[in-house]
DNA sequence: CTGAAAGCGCTTACAG
DNA sequence: CTGAAAGCGCTTACAG
């Protein structure tokens, strides 16, 4: 027992394959009956055409790629890529697309890159380019570059990462604080590279504002903490911060995850934020809102990206040979986790 | 200028294009020398067999599906499906497969499967079989149903859901519990057919644990309310019921999404939980103990879940015939947010 | 070690 | 309105 075929539903309709792929793809080329009584053998036998052989005929697979930086577990950990794929999913759902999820092959993204039957890959986090940007266009696949360091003509969704940074380390300097940490997630495997990417541009941001009032990212009382970006590593670190006698008076976290987990630890070490402990966050994702006190944070939409991303990627499968380049902006949000510096408070100007 | 073809290589490389094939799939079956100028040859005009051939030819996609059963943004609006990826991500890592996201097309989970290029489904909340069955079996397409109702012999991961509600019924029965307010996720669209699955299971725990004290979920001071499964939704479901004058003194929601909600709305409403108000979750996911108090709730492995689904997936797309069905256990784990009834206090016996 | 040929399952001009 | 034929881009026995 296998499975029906064209050839089979012609045979058992008593019509050429061709009538049969008329019946499915083009009912004006027969009759109405004999379309009827196609579609009720291949009814009958279980069949419709099959979707790889059609893809390799019409040249389109009706479904997006989304190249990953790491495992798809290890991805879908940050709660980023879960707003990220609503906004792609957004504009699947529009086009009747599918989403294709393409972790690394063999530990590499480039690997993965010829193996997935895909129109067009969305291309995620790539911090380091070995050689993905190249490929693609090489191969004459289109994609979209989402927060990476765009080259020149390659379509691209970025965010103002450097300004959204300098906002809110410039609102925690303003409220008086000069002890602070900042608890950044970790670069990806290419660390050893230097930063780049969204990371490179936070931290550029940070640095600008600090340097506004005299300080910088390596002037004392200043401590640059990187951990994994989960709630459970965010605690541990502020645990530790916590724990100096010169403990920080705020802590500047690049992911709201991460502040999540410098309030519980703060809760838990029985400081209270914002009285003796400003925190703040990044994304405002919907539990920035839900935690208490509710954390000032740095807006960006990762679910506009997403759909900024998938359109474009849609609108280059189209055909379109324009290259747009998008930058979404960030908004600082202060709500409750913020407030005056307890002790370190400088006399305006 | 398009895109290269083993053709194109071949000639390039002066070889038949037998040889551009071997090159990539085996390499034996040439000289190392041939090997290395076609291989040279593909790099420079960015050349790699294409997939979607390939896999025609192969018969084999190495991308798992999952069928879906609403837009991926909905779905994904649950962060029980961001643990269920999880879980199927796992196996894909371990077996190089990419994981296909297959949102109903034209508001059918049915018209959907014959457009995945695909070696096979895993189904997930199928809550009315309307063909889906019988049209993957027709087909041949393997297959496994996650939390439906699943036939005989159909490879299938369920939850003891029944029992785990069950359980967490009698845990608010026995601290004295007499109002409780059930706060279930809303089922599909296809509620008009009455309660499926794992609704229809925990529905039926839930009466069991009631009818053994002598009540029901139709008996006086019992409620059933059904919302959106967010935990806006299960916030203004429960400040509704706390505004009531004869307010329950215990919430048993489906989800822990929804517990959220209702501790959120017992702390607007200045409602101490739990010496006034006991709330419980379902699946104990991880905000579950990061919640305030921590959510007494009923564990099931939502990770385990996805993973022994596409592990099942795996085999059966393998050949293996037989057809496993696994039914995960739950864990009632009790917690902070549940404790005796402030005044509905019956006597022990 | 290499190449001509058939075939994977379909679609689509093209000629009747 | 229908059918024989070529082609999508590859893989793989098969014969040299």
């Amino acid at each position: 027992m296998t499975r029906a075929t064209a050839r089979s539903v012609a045979e058992a309709a008593g019509v050429s394959r061709t009538a049969v792929s008329f019946a499915f793809n083009d009912p004006a080329k027969i009759s109405a009956d004999t379309r009827r009584r196609i579609l009720a053998e291949a009814e009958r036998l279980g069949y419709s055409p099959h979707p790889v052989a059609r893809a390799l005929n019409r040249g389109t697979t009706d479904a997006l790629g989304l190249l990953l930086p790491q495992p798809i577990p290890e991805v879908l950990e940050n709660p980023y890529y879960n707003l990220f794929l609503q906004g792609v999913g957004q504009v699947c759902q529009r086009e009747g697309l599918t989403l294709l999820l393409t972790p690394p092959l063999r530990g590499s993204m480039l690997t993965a890159i010829p193996y997935a039957a895909v129109d067009g890959f969305i291309v995620s986090g790539l911090e380091v380019d070995r050689g993905e940007v190249a490929a693609l266009q090489r191969r004459h696949v289109p994609f979209v570059l989402v927060d990476s360091d765009a080259p020149e003509g390659v379509p691209s969704v970025e965010v103002t990462d450097r300004q959204g940074m300098a906002d809110v380390v410039q609102h925690v300097l303003e409220l008086g604080h000069r002890r602070i940490a900042l608890l950044s997630f970790e670069a990806g495997p290419d660390r050893a590279t230097g930063y780049r990417g969204p990371l490179a541009r936070r931290l550029a941001g940070a640095d600008e504002a600090l340097r506004r009032v005299g300080l910088s990212l390596s002037a004392p009382g200043i401590d640059l903490v990187e951990v994994p970006c989960t709630r459970g590593a965010g605690y541990d670190a502020v645990a530790a911060l916590l724990a100096r006698a010169d403990r920080p008076t705020a802590i500047v976290t690049f992911s709201d995850i991460l502040a999540l987990g410098a309030l519980d630890a703060a809760r838990d070490a029985g400081i209270d934020v914002p009285g003796e402990l400003s925190v703040t966050g990044y994304d405002d994702q919907p539990d920035a809102s839900y935690a208490r006190p509710q954390l000032t944070t740095v807006r960006q939409s990762i679910e506009a990206k997403g759909r900024v991303a998938a359109d474009f990627l849609v609108s280059a499968i189209t055909g379109d040979a324009h290259h747009p380049h998008q930058v979404l902006h960030t908004t600082l949000i202060v709500r409750g986790s913020t407030g005056p510096a307890p002790d370190d408070r400088i006399p305006a100007g």
